[in-house]
DNA sequence: CGCCCAGTTGAGGACACTCAATAGCGGTGG
DNA sequence: CCACCGCTATTGAGTGTCCTCAACTGGGCG
């Protein structure tokens, strides 16, 4: 059995060389030579919000790329209260716990529908002993998660609600400016920015009265992005 | 010249063989034989606050273990206002950012007196090829760093002032529980737990009044640890 | 049809922010 | 040695934002 408690889909093992996220990946630093060694069992899934990836305290083998959608870490505060100490979205990394034999120190669940690549900590691990780029590669992710992690801290946990909102709102933009953007539940948002799903709730509508923001099918928005970034400079 | 704009003494190049922090420092993998290679210039410098370690944007070809002391990782918002997104202490690994030939993302500006070990990334470039034991230590620092973060929203960015206080004083405290553990500026607290100089104050003033804290000579506290944690944890 | 859940909206109050004045502390210079 | 200055911390009053509790709405689904 693997650590992964819900497959919707199984899309067959499949070989990297035609990953769509090949370019961003893990193994985009190895050469097409060494994709021979690649005979190992990486998973495609398919996952449905609010699917589990994974659960805090479990120890997983196999690391996680994530080719579409948005998944959140979830911590727990002593009070039982939820807070979601980052999103994780195209071509991120997750579960890199597990090549230290350490605990996932989240639950990591789907936001939206996901497609993930689950990566036996064994192939990366033989890997790594000949390839020193996929060190690398394994350090730049390591690096690009810790700033993510801070950028939350700054952006998405400070100032007014207004702000915070639009932040986020910007991030969610970032890969396809211009483009609708998802927006999910209320207690997630309110768990992301650090406010009640009612102050989140009341933000939203004060937006969308302004019209800095408006209504898609499928809980799609498009956003007034000069004068949404004009609020979260404050 | 180094990146290093303060330096306040040299203590001169040392082998990390007689490092105090041996055991838990970036070299610490390493085999008795392997440190025949540092003959490099492992620079081992004082830093009285406010020194300033590096500055955001930098590119520096140094990392940094932090042997003793505390250093904030400040960010900047739009609005110019300062974040302290971490603290880092005692073993700490900073600007790991340099291996990947990334400028600096933080200042890392010194709290209290800091004794820090400056390591060249070439250095480490050159034993990473052999050793994939210190490509291992390198994601143990890395994924430390990135709990720490994960550690820093969850508990310093959410709840009542007084929540938040009481968890920092409890985390200062965690190197040496029942050691007092050194208070810095209002301005800076306000900055790590996202509130004003003016309620850390008030809130420092009551914990004080009730006997939860006591102040010591040099601005040390002795903290009633019980009572704050039954705060912290609402 | 009616339940259930998520989102919205409202009223009231608590908490933290703002602005402002005061107090304490360390350094400098007369 | 003391007076003065500048900076930080403290305290106060008033305001605003966000939280709490509660009622209401609306869509999805059995």
């Amino acid at each position: 059995m693997k650590t992964v408690p819900i497959r919707v889909a199984w899309l067959g093992e499949q070989d990297c060389r035609d990953c769509a996220v090949r370019n961003s990946a893990l193994f985009a630093g190895l050469q097409e030579v060494d994709f021979g060694e690649l005979h190992q069992p990486i998973e495609d899934i398919i996952l449905e919000p609010p699917a589990v990836l994974y659960r805090i305290g479990e120890r997983g083998r196999v690391v996680f790329t994530l080719r579409r959608g948005l998944v959140k870490l979830v911590k727990y505060l002593p009070d039982g209260n939820q807070r979601i100490v980052r999103l994780l979205r195209h071509s991120d990394t997750l579960g890199l716990e597990a090549l230290l034999g350490q605990p996932y120190p989240h639950d990591a669940i789907a936001l939206t529908r996901c497609e993930v690549c689950t990566i036996p900590v064994s192939l990366v691990e033989r890997l790594g002993h000949e390839q020193s780029r996929l060190c690398h590669e394994l350090m730049m992710r390591w690096q690009q998660a810790l700033a993510e992690a801070d950028r939350w801290l700054a952006e998405f946990s400070t100032g007014t609600a207004r702000q915070r909102v639009a932040r986020l709102l910007l991030w969610l933009s970032e890969t396809a400016p211009g483009q609708p953007v998802p927006l999910f539940g209320r207690e997630d948002l309110g768990a992301m920015l650090g406010l009640t799903t009612e102050t989140v709730s009341r933000t939203i509508a004060e937006l969308r009265r302004n019209g800095l923001i408006q209504e898609m099918p499928h809980n799609q928005l498009t956003l007034d992005q000069s004068e949404l970034q004009r609020i979260a400079d404050g």
